[in-house]
This record gives structure tokens, sequence and C-alpha cells, in this order.
DNA sequence: AATTCGGGGCT
DNA sequence: AGCCCAGAATT
């Protein structure tokens, strides 16, 4: 038996019982896919769910507003992910008269489906032989082969792309797809990889020579940028001040607190004096803060200060407005400041 | 070719 | 603390 046969009767003896792989509708196959880029199968789960259940099809997916569809999404991340699915949901009723493409070639041109995207989609909905290559792909393929070149160099991402096309088995692409990604997530794990009970560990360079540790190569660390962030939490009881961010930053079109960004840690008492505060007011007064709270993302080490203001400010900046506190729970922010927000109000 | 975009779980 | 997760868009 050869590799791909090998995995996919290890697949079927194995498989999770996962539900976007109960239909061949491209648009629930194309929602499941985009919630689980650099997402764990447990973490989408529920986000799945959720939005299957509100948007059936592509066309109600389409008639959402941005903000219900990034208050849905809060909590998960890549908030971007969301906004381009608005994008191309609105752009499938346009061009596609609400069918959803499973084609290759149109799903590559749509915005938020690259190449992973568009050969799980086109091979899960309609069988097109396309070789899907994510992370656990990456993985099995480094290990199996003991190929030491970086998944993540331009030349890496070529070869291995290469690689799946040739071991994919073209009379079952989409078993053959699920079946790869399912033993690099299960069996051929990042750490301590199950090669006691592999099925094709007597073919896998990496374990012949002892290198699953080593295995798959991946180039440099990204660095982290800390960064300060001083919240302020206005309100007289009834209303809240907000905050609608821009683009061109973290959480793009979402909802967070007044802000003052400093470059180092400022002390709340230290902070009130500096000038960047009049905005809040000419005499502002404290009337509590929190510790700071570190928020850890992949490329950002976010320290947070939640102030609480006594007075109302005269003036409103830009993006700021007054909203009911009981409307909050509709503001898509980040999860930081919604717990924050949550636990403050006590909602 | 390198950087940016979240949040959480595991080691 | 570091790594990884059914990656893609932007610079």
């Amino acid at each position: 038996m050869n590799f791909s046969a090998e995995l996919i009767n290890w697949y079927n003896d194995n498989k999770r019982d996962l539900p976007w792989r109960k239909t061949t509708d491209a648009y629930v196959i194309w929602l499941s896919e985009i919630i689980l880029q650099q997402t764990r199968v447990e973490q989408g789960m529920p986000y799945f769910y959720r939005f299957a259940e509100k948007y059936p099809t592509v066309t109600a997916f389409a008639a959402a507003a941005e903000d219900e569809i990034l208050r849905l999404w809060q909590g998960l991340g890549y908030y971007s992910r969301g906004r381009n699915m608005l994008k191309t949901a609105r752009l499938v009723v346009e061009k596609y008269d609400g069918t959803f493409p499973v084609k290759y070639t149109d799903l590559i041109q749509l915005t938020g489906i690259g190449e992973y995207t568009a050969a799980a989609i086109s091979s899960f909905s309609a069988n097109e032989a396309r070789a899907v290559v994510d992370g656990n792909v990456y993985r099995v393929l480094a290990r199996y082969f003991g190929i030491d070149e970086p998944i993540n160099s331009p030349k890496g991402k070529k070869m291995f792309q290469q690689i799946a096309d040739d071991m994919l088995d073209r009379h079952r692409p989409a078993t053959h797809n699920q079946a790869m990604m399912e033993f690099g997530a299960m069996l051929c794990k990042p750490k301590n990889p199950a090669c006691g009970i592999c099925p094709v560990r007597t073919g896998c360079v990496a374990f012949k020579t002892n290198a699953t540790t080593h295995l798959p190569v991946k180039l440099k660390t990204v660095k982290v940028r800390k960064r300060y962030f001083n919240y302020m939490l206005i309100s007289d009881g009834e209303k809240v001040l907000m905050n609608k961010r821009g683009d061109g930053d973290i959480w793009a079109n979402m909802y967070d607190l007044p802000l003052i960004e400093t470059s180092e840690l400022i002390e709340p008492v230290e902070l009130l004096q500096m000038p960047e505060m009049k905005i809040f007011g000419k005499n502002i007064t404290l009337k509590d803060n929190t510790a700071v709270i570190k928020h850890v993302l992949t490329h950002q080490h976010i320290f947070m200060r939640f102030l609480v203001l006594k007075d109302l400010p005269e003036k409103l900046q830009q993006n700021w407005f007054f909203t009911g506190i009981d409307d909050l729970k509709n503001l898509a922010m980040p999860q930081r400041v919604f717990i924050f927000i949550k636990y403050f109000f006590n909602f």
C-alpha cells in the first residue's frame, strides 16, 4: 500500500466527527475553512455553529452588517477574516447569483481565499484534484521525507506544494486531503508525535533518523512589539464613552474605550499630569484604576490598564460616542476590553 | 521577501 | 517563555 492509501485507511478508522465534513455545500465549507485558518478545531467549532445557524446561506451572510459579523467573530482573532468574508459573500451574490463557486480558479480570486483554502473548498465540495497544504501537511511531509527546507520560505512553500500535489490520490482528493490533515493533527503532532502507532513509520525518514523533533524547520520567530494602552472608562451610570477604531492598526473597525497609548508603563497619577490627557477635560479626577493586564498576542504584548474617570469630557474626539450600557453587548470589542467592561457593568 | 494580523492551549 | 494552530493580505 502506498503512503496515501495507508493514511486514508488510518483516517477511516480514526477520524473525528466534524460537522463540516458532513456537507458538500461550498458555502458551509468556506465558512468552516475561513474560521479554521490559524485556529484550532476546538476553538473554531462554536463559532462555526453560530455562523452556520445565523447565516444559512451566502445570501444571508451577504446581507449582514459588518458590525454584526465582527461581533459574532469577537474572541476568534484575525478579524480581517470576518471583514473579507463579507466582501466575498457580497461578490458571490452579485457575480455568481448567490451560488458559491467550487472551482479552484474561481475561488483563488476571492478575497480571503488563498492557495490552501481554494484547494480545500474545491476538493471538499466538488472533488477537484487539488492538494491542500496547511500546517499539518507541512509537518507530515517534512518528517516523512526528511526535508529540512524551511516551510515558510518561498522556496520551501513551492517545494512542499509540489510534493503534496505529487502525493495526491487523484481518484479521491477530498478524502486524501482530509486524511493528511487529520493525520497531522491527531497523530503526527508537533510535540510528542505518536510514532509508536504510526501506520507509515517504516517509510518515515524522521522516524528512522530520530529527527521528528527537528522537523519541520521554520525560519526565525516574529519579533514582539510592546505597547502600553491606558484605557479610560467614562460613564454617568447610563451611558459609556466608547471609541470606534480605524484601520491601519490592530482590531480595525472594532470598538474599545478612549485610549492614551504611551511608549512605556506610566502610573495612573503620573499619566493624569500628561498634556495628552487634556482631551478628557481640564481637571481630571481619577475614581479608580485596575492593575496592569498583559494581553499576549503573537506579534504584540499589550499592557493594558483601565482608569475610571469621574467627569465627562466637554468635547468628544472624532471617533468617540456615548452608548447605552445595554447596547454594549452589540459592539465588537477586543476580547480583553470586553472582559473588563462586562465585569465592570456586571452583565 | 518580510511584516502584519488574535487568541488560546500545550509544553 | 516559546511554539503552534485546516493562512492570507499587505508592504
